[in-house]
DNA sequence: AAAAAGTTTAACCAAATGGTTAAAATATCT
DNA sequence: AGATATTTTAACCATTTGGTTAAACTTTTT
């Protein structure tokens, strides 16, 4: 029925999470986006009234991918560590996966916060419930006493950070060699547990 | 002689670095940089020809301040923690003057790396030697072996990336509470520095 | 004081850009 | 097949934007 139209909406969605993700809303043009899905301009206003529309459209999407759920693994009866190694993994996994979602998400964030606070809201991420656990650790004596605040931001920066700064990394460290590159983000993975779990062992 | 030169010169130079880090190259307009200035477009195209020139010069500036030398510091005769204490102090003095310098690096570098690849080739840090100091401790057993780029990028990364998330932090966990949000932020000085030294001390 | 150099302004311009329109082509329904 | 709804296109439009021009005003030099 609307095999076609599926098609070029596909298509369009797909050509114009490449161009915003490369350029950002504000450097994103819309004939570059109708140009890579292969259509005209008027069709991409067809389907999306407006660039703003189609933006939305995409931020949410990435938004919702850059958001994993945590919440199961750490409802899980294992050992506080295991559970901080599985998070790592789950984010790792999905950077590697897509290493240009942070520093698209930042970039955005900054432009339009309301719109950001608006998307990010339907995944409303429990910290009361999440810190309740780190909390739970803590007096277990299974790790060291510290603000669950931090502990956060400190496993999602070990993880996240050097994505968002890729170009830099990969040039000063690495000489732009992809395969060198390449081969330290995927040692972060083990890095970063190692790092986190003798930082917070009791 | 000048003084109203550099004083025009300065008030763009501020203006334009305002609206810069506020909207980056992309969103900036030569009119908002302007009326900020309190002069008008054609003085702004006197002063600096082209919007390009302009953003070069603030970027430059940016980049300059982005880049602390830390290797002084290393090279003094002090255990290696107070080393990594000294950076994460440097750092994190660096940062809570200036804490749009994260986002706006992030979304500049990754939207002309060429232009900021020529920028850095300035301030050329020196790697090798940095690594070296690292690879020392290690082997008078100071610290737990690890490679240097992983333990590099951790610490530049614990400092760093609360600030390109700073939207996401203070909404989120301080629900843009200022007073609360900036604690949180102060806080970090001594929390990352007992994280690192948890991390690596030997 | 007159010339020269530097500074500031208002009006203007061409190109780019987001968006519209009306008609043609294609698919769907009866 | 014919009517109807959907999809696609080319041509067009208004606004925004970076940048220019030529003239006026100030400051410095001689």
């Amino acid at each position: 029925m609307n095999a076609k139209k599926d098609n070029t909406e596909d298509k369009i969605l797909d050509a114009a999470q490449d161009v915003f993700i490369k350029k950002g809303m504000d450097g994103a043009r819309m004939q570059e986006i109708a140009d890579e899905a292969g259509i005209n301009k008027a069709l991409l206003h067809y389907y999306f009234r407006s660039k703003e529309k189609l933006f939305d459209a995409i931020f949410g999407r990435l938004i919702g991918l850059a958001f994993p759920r945590i919440g199961r693994v750490l409802q899980e009866d294992i050992p506080f560590v295991e559970k901080v190694e599985h998070v790592v993994d789950t984010y790792m996994d999905l950077l590697l996966k897509h290493p240009y979602l942070p520093a698209f998400i930042i970039k955005e964030m900054n432009r339009d916060r309301s719109l950001f606070f608006k998307l990010i809201e339907k995944y409303g991420f429990n910290l009361e419930f999440l810190f309740a656990i780190v909390q739970e650790a803590m007096d277990r004596n299974e790790i060291v006493r510290m603000k669950p605040e931090h502990l956060l931001v400190n496993v999602i920066g070990l993880c996240v950070f050097p994505f968002a700064v890729k170009p830099v990394i990969s040039h000063v460290a690495f000489d732009d060699d992809k395969k060198a590159t390449q081969a330290f983000y995927e040692e972060r993975r083990v890095e970063i547990k190692r790092f986190v779990i003798r930082a917070i062992q009791a």
